[in-house]
DNA sequence: GAGTGGTCTAGACCACGAG
DNA sequence: TCGTGGTCTAGACCACTCA
């Protein structure tokens, strides 16, 4: 299949190994690398860009290249994330604004509704970890800042529906900024859209996930109407 | 947030703009486009890089880049991926092997039980649309060879929950070559497992789909009964 | 064999971070 | 100011496609 691999994906699997066995150093320079493997900056520049696309290591403007932690691989599920630790911390901005474009659709509402905006960034330790942005009609805007994070059940509206479109995607310039993670990283974007018993949309919130870190869960559960509907 | 907007970002916008507006002539080649844009080849390659990473184009070696065409987005909700086309249609490979690893785990069978692997790839016309791998233990397989599309309910057992792990993911080397994918398009990954009424795993599926193309679509009902499991 | 894309080099220049 | 990463250049060489 590959019969001649490139010097570049060589060189990345070296690298990948010692990560791995934990014999790089966190901050290792770009120069000192491609001195040791004898390669132009470029191509070492393209074997770094092949582990920041794993995820593996994180390239910071004027300092070095640093490994990434491992982080445990968590679970997003009902609208919360599994497990949940208590490393993470969240912080939140709040703004007012008016509903447009695509929030306006979601919530179903006129354009120029007012609404409340909820942007939360979630961290584990020094890492940010991931990215909500959360749309709720002004009228209903509460103490919900927890985004999509445990929260009591009370606080909310009573919902009758949640949807959820899932997509991958590369980050935007912004998100990868933002996350610090690489452009060329996936990132798992969710568009959960709640509605209450009354059919009115009470939440729409953009979640975005780096691909290296959490999943998400569904699960269905049949039940005998449902297979006769289904036939 | 961006002052200085890289040459390749500029080159890549003006051609994304070119494709949008239909005026980019498929096959176009590198030196051209490189001399219209009196940059070196390095740098059309990184513009190109860009429009192969959001799936508008695809270079094809010793040939020239083309416009991918672009497909509808479609929807996979509940194991079907909507809507049907007429124009789909799905190469299906069968192989009888042995369980191990992943696979193994995921059936909830022993190493070495006897499977039924389904391998189908669907096309849109030319283009490559989706992978998927189906895993059943052999004394349960039957006709059921059309993957994740729409199929009679009676030919597969009754099946009481579907479990869905979805991930974001860039495609294995594998994936991208079948698929006719960049290796920097992101796929959507989903982890499909069926049990039934006897709890039984009936079914293991792994799915994968270019990030350009489906998302997935996730409704949960809340009954009173979820809701107040859920206080 | 001519033309294409894929890889790599050596080196220039700019932008960012820290002392 | 110095060392880092980020961008770009000009050109060499190989691999693939097609006439």
């Amino acid at each position: 299949m590959e019969p001649v691999p490139s010097l570049r994906h060589t060189i990345a699997d070296d690298l990948r190994t010692q990560i791995a066995t934990g014999r790089l150093k966190p901050g290792e320079r770009q120069p000192q690398l491609s001195a040791r493997y004898k390669v132009s900056t470029a191509t070492l520049r393209n074997a770094l860009a092949l582990l920041q696309a794993e995820g593996l290591i994180e390239k910071i403007h004027g300092k070095g290249n640093f490994v990434r932690r491992l982080l445990r691989r968590l679970t997003y599920e009902g609208g919360v994330l599994t497990p949940t630790l208590p490393t993470v911390h969240v912080t939140v901005r709040t703004a007012q604004l008016h509903a447009r474009g695509t929030v306006s659709a979601l919530l179903n509402v006129p354009s120029r509704t007012p609404l409340t905006e909820y942007l939360c960034l979630s961290h584990e330790g020094e890492s940010p970890h991931s990215l909500a942005r959360m749309y709720v009609p002004r009228d209903l805007a509460r103490a919900e800042v927890s985004c999509h994070w445990p929260k009591p059940a009370e606080l909310r509206p009573r919902l009758a529906e949640i949807r959820e479109r899932v997509s991958a995607r590369l980050p935007t310039p912004e998100e990868a900024s933002t996350l610090r993670i690489s452009s060329a990283l996936a990132v798992l974007a969710i568009t959960r859209v709640s509605a209450d018993t009354a059919g009115r949309v009470v939440e729409a919130a953009l979640l975005v996930f780096p691909g290296d870190r959490p999943e998400a869960l569904f699960t269905t559960h049949l039940t005998t109407e449902d297979r006769k509907a289904e036939g």
